[in-house]
DNA sequence: CTGAAAGCGCTTACAG
DNA sequence: CTGAAAGCGCTTACAG
């Protein structure tokens, strides 16, 4: 087993490479990090004898000595059955692109847990923080405007942000789920509402909308964590209850979207006619699913690029204002409503 | 906009502290460790120069100092709609506990792809790498295995690990999903197959067991990329073509399974009596879907704190050897086959 | 229990 | 285009 470098001495560093090359350290440096050109004989010598030692750049050493340590730290909520995946994927893979490496945290729904997250972040320098989650305590929102550090709010568009934001209005997903919903000519509309969220912007959205359009009382269930299909059957009860049934319900997640269905499917409900159902997300359940689910569409591929454009020109040294980044939204008329 | 830190001068460091409490930086540096006990009414002068500074100690240098940067790189294949969500969530967890951050890589389903991204975790001198797709490429093998840092594969139970393993024998699986099958007194499976993935094992350890316990052939049905409802589609179409319809399908994921399940209420046929369906990782959905999944659980919980263990462990310097670490798995009995 | 000093592996003015 | 030297912010033998 001696292939590879052997385990017990030290790995090779920029020195090494600068007296194998017969070069200052500084020159290597220059040439690994292209800031300032090297005759082209000079940078021929040093890529042998990065190659030859196997050398691999000490990015924490770097880091320490540029403040920058493309470190980013993205905190989210929970990553099972979240709707931010896709989301988390973007952000990772369009930091990647501009060379920076992001440290996952999951926060809980819990505001109180957030803390010893982002000091976590903080002792590591992160160049930016990235939040998926509402973040309402004024305690940690004060906190994290004094660190200094960019501070990316996602999904969201906060009154007063943070430092930047990128995302949608909810209260305007609302506002558009209403004006559909009128448009089809459904009137009694229910809707799930998980605590805690930003569902309740959108539902707040929705009903300014419906009542203003001449709509009536909406009914509202709320739930707690994370919208499953158990939240499905509460939503049955409820309307097997109900004096009036609904004719539409509205969805905080295709998850749950596509749990209502089902469970109107097993009642022998048929749907949209009896029963119109709205899911959040367009995950990829909502095209695929039978019928397909009516749906509101985020742009998670662009909340990233955004993102890590922001996080790239301010390490850049660009100013960047503090600002709002709308991507809007899309509602995706399918087959459930 | 008074309150905070003046946001350009510099934040405090080790030797601000050391200066304001009237002790030297090494003094300091033992007390925030908490390697070294320091005399009482000292500690106590230095806590109070610490929170009048608002001190975050700089873990890039102190990483630098010590070469452990309490950085783990996990690398997954991908986030959106995997199975393995449920693990990353509970690494991610386990190694808080014990004082690391994770990295957060997505390979992609492309080998080739890997190598950049253990480039950049080594690049970043993280004290583990944690794989949980399977890493085929033998270059990669080799070149993690030389390297010199710790690497967990998770899920699978590789012949021969890079370093340390902690999963569970897909070829068990299948070996339990044909015995259950057998029971059960089914006699035409299908199987469907994600190409690339640790599906082949599975099959592979079914089919031995299928044929040895007097079993003929079993239908194989490859699929590209990770599971999706719409593959559930294909598997119809599979199904309405064959001269011999399948009792039972067998499906890489709850996923599928979910779809296959919609697909079959569609088409009208009573599951399990017509056609029963097996998943793969009880996700919550398998649970909560009607019918319930049957499906082969995980403990992804027990994966990432057997992976933190280790890395911990070694951390501290402890010797822990290469080894397999078979956290098992558990065959769910539910409504669907 | 505490301190002075060297070292971790880079980068970057400054000077040539 | 290149080099010598100081500095980034810690830790840890070594000595007391």
């Amino acid at each position: 087993m001696t292939e590879g470098r052997d385990r017990a001495t030290r790995p090779p560093r920029l020195d090494d490479v600068a007296r194998v090359a017969g070069v200052s350290k500084a020159t290597v440096s220059r040439y690994v990090s292209k800031t300032i050109p090297v005759a082209q004989a000079t940078g021929l010598r040093i890529q042998k004898a990065i190659e030859r030692l196997e050398y691999v750049p000490n990015l924490l050493a770097g880091g320490l000595a540029t403040s920058r340590s493309r470190l980013v730290s993205i905190i989210v909520p929970l990553l099972a059955q979240s709707s931010f995946n896709e989301t988390i994927e973007a952000i990772v893979r369009a930091l990647r692109q501009h060379g920076y490496v992001a440290m996952l945290e999951i926060s809980g729904t819990d505001q109180a847990d957030l803390e010893p997250l982002i000091e976590a972040a903080l002792a590591r320098r992160v160049d930016a923080i990235i939040l998926t989650g509402m973040v309402s305590d004024a305690g940690i929102r004060r906190k994290l405007r004094s660190a200094g550090t960019t501070v990316i709010e996602t999904w969201g568009l906060p009154k007063d942000p943070i430092d930047v934001a990128v995302g949608f209005s909810h209260a305007e997903t609302g506002r558009a789920i209403a004006d559909f919903l009128r448009r089809r000519g459904y009137s009694n509309p229910l809707s799930i509402t998980a605590r805690g969220t930003r569902a309740i912007e959108r539902r707040a959205g929705f009903l300014r909308q419906w009542k203003q359009t001449g709509g009536g009382e909406c009914a509202d269930l709320e739930v707690d964590g994370p919208p499953r299909f158990s939240h499905a059957r509460a939503v049955f009860r409820l309307i097997r209850s109900s004096a009036q049934r609904p004719d539409v319900v509205i969805c905080g997640s295709d998850g749950l979207a596509q749990g209502v269905l089902i469970e109107a499917l097993a009642a022998g409900l048929s749907v949209p006619d009896e029963l119109a159902v709205l899911g959040f997300g367009n995950f990829s359940i909502a095209a695929d699913m039978r019928p397909s689910i009516t749906t509101i569409a985020v742009d998670g591929e662009r909340i990233g690029q955004e993102a890590a454009q922001i996080i790239s020109a301010r390490g850049a040294g660009e100013l960047v204002e503090h600002q709002l980044i709308d991507v809007g939204f899309q509602l995706i008329e399918r087959e459930s409503a």
